[in-house]
DNA sequence: ATCTTAACTGGAAACGTTTGCTATAGGGAA
DNA sequence: TTCCCTATAGCAAACGTTTCCAGTTAAGAT
């Protein structure tokens, strides 16, 4: 409870800067600067002296001035459609782990699918100089994109979105692969009505998995049915009134297709609303490892992604980019992984 | 003196400055900083001015400057014990919330369970002269927590941890009210042999919830079983370990306690293992609303807390010191949450 | 012995802001 | 009119670094 007077004047007052270890190791500014950071033209005694000195005062480092002096802030702002989507927290960590590592820092901030909000993020992340944006953008059409993305000064990284316009590294999962996969499985064990219920397809993974749903059933010589298809929100509610209504269709999907977080959350209410089992009654397939599904639901088949990997590759790419490298796209596989959910309906 | 060339080559790579928006509008530096920053002493048609053409040129201002020479960052390090951890997630997500909404941001990173880099972790954010540390820490007791917490020029918040010789704010949990809600809920239905599985008790929430669990017993005058207690780690595999051996003891445990992530995670294994059904063979009870709970396992008995309100709570107080005010303790409250997984069992 | 060079070291000017101080103009009071 | 405010505006000095440039010294080359 009582504050402790043991330390020395200094932890009283303001903090040690360059120019007090200078003066007490009476040399100049421009050597302490040169014996911390490694410079070359140091001799070993002065950059003894100067770290003795420097230790013995509790020195450490101002990095706002050294980004002001040097222009570089070694942070990256880390710009999230949504966190209420598990899915990203991981991701978040998995490239924050990575930035560190390699010296950086990470500033996150959550656009809570708003674009005015992703905007403000982005505005506020360039005042803060940060070094490099990595986005997984509320849209791939907002009007504001432009301005933010086209930035002459930080290197920018997308995840999981498509801009054509803009020549920036992207971290891209092949959903298309794994849906084809998983909807390919279902028609070959006799499922015809396979619902889909997904957000919206003004980004990239909608699209893409789209794909894959549609080239499933082109080449299993099957009509697709527009109707089975739900697209436009990724919140559960959405999911939730939609899946209610293709429940009660006529004739009832004998499978359902959950695109992301919301969808599964909303699917998996009104199922149970219904009281139908997944894997039982209703073939049930969810196109995204969701983190929480290996605590309790490992029953759930999935389209699983290493969302790990997606996190580090766009930390990679984003650092590959700073050292000046041009800007690339690198893709993630998925992969179909059956378990009992997408058993049954039939 | 810089050539023609350089300024070109500014005004094509380089940020707009303030001496820039000055140049333009014809006035002093000082004046445009005035005039955006909201100071009193500027005619109304001066900072009529000054703002059109800062909007015109897209001056954005320099956040790192404007740090260096107010010596405030607006920036808030949140170290977090172990990001593997969801309820972190919940928590860090609340408090980012909270702190961006007063024009704060949040730099989060991770100690992995470990004080060294729990330590590293500290040194980064005050090299970065974060105006303020939140908090969770590895351990009570790591030995540079003195250097750490006692920062003279930061202020500091503790999540969920106690450090009695430190005068900062802290937000606890009544970990202990919920966990005797519990046990007491138990042992009214007739268990006696009840298990604990639970992190180190380096910790408040550990020996918070022990306090709760012991009382319970003392209350109820029953001699509580030390040899049903796992006290001291945090992982799944702590967790699966030690529920193998408590399950197999003779007599066999009638309830289970999870106390956290790790040990929900750990303990539900082994019970798979031996197929064992939560609410029918064994009573379980998590000890924490892991936020994955809520979407598909609403069956599990938790002891719940607010967690978001914990995040925003933190965000207040470290709002509060800044502004001034004198630290102080926030208690969250928890509360037994009865569903039919603690059913069973006897 | 003198010149060159190498290996340092120190001084001072940046980086982009904020802010204390001083200067000016115009207006009201004396 | 003279004097003193008040309301603005501008100048210049910080903030804590890095880095360019110019010295200094000692050693090697001639």
């Amino acid at each position: 409870m009582t504050s402790d007077k043991s330390d020395d004047a200094r932890s009283i007052n303001q903090r040690v800067t360059i120019r007090e270890v200078a003066a007490k190791a009476e040399v100049a500014l421009s050597s302490v600067s040169r014996a911390l950071s490694g410079h070359p033209d140091v001799s070993d005694e002065m950059r003894k002296r100067v770290k003795e000195v420097a230790d013995e005062l509790g020195y450490e480092p101002n990095l706002v001035a050294q980004s002001l002096r040097s222009g570089v802030t070694r942070t990256i702002g880390f710009v999230v459609r949504d966190i209420n989507n598990p899915m990203f927290a991981l991701l978040a960590r998995s490239c924050e782990h990575e930035l560190r590592r390699n010296g950086y820092s990470m500033i996150l901030v959550n656009s809570d699918g708003n674009i005015e909000n992703e905007n403000r993020n982005f505005s506020l992340l360039r005042r803060r100089r940060v070094d490099g944006l990595i986005a997984s953008l509320v849209s791939e059409d907002s009007p504001y994109l432009r301005k933010n993305l086209a930035g002459p000064t930080e290197e920018a990284a997308r995840l999981d979105r498509e801009v054509k316009w803009v020549n920036a590294s992207a971290v891209l999962a092949d959903h298309a692969a794994g849906v084809h996969e998983a909807v390919t499985h279902l028609i070959n064990k006799g499922h015809r009505e396979i619902a889909f219920v997904t957000g919206s397809n003004n980004v990239y993974p909608t699209r893409n998995r789209l794909q894959g749903f549609t080239k499933a059933f082109e080449d299993a010589n099957i009509k697709i049915q527009p109707d089975l298809m739900a697209i436009g929100g990724f919140d559960a509610e959405y999911a939730l009134s939609h899946a209610r209504i293709l429940l009660h269709r006529n004739p009832a999907p004998t499978a359902i297709l959950a695109g992301g977080h919301g969808a599964l959350m909303g699917i998996s209410r009104a199922l149970k609303e219904k009281n139908l089992t997944m894997g039982k009654e209703i073939a049930f397939i969810a196109l995204d490892q969701l983190p929480y599904l290996e605590v309790f639901s490992d029953n759930i088949s999935t389209v699983y992604r290493d969302t790990e990997a997606i996190g580090r590759e766009a930390a990679r790419l984003m650092l590959e980019g700073i050292e000046g490298e041009a800007p690339r796209v690198s893709i993630i596989e998925t992969q179909f992984i059956g378990r009992t959910s997408s058993q049954g309906g039939l």
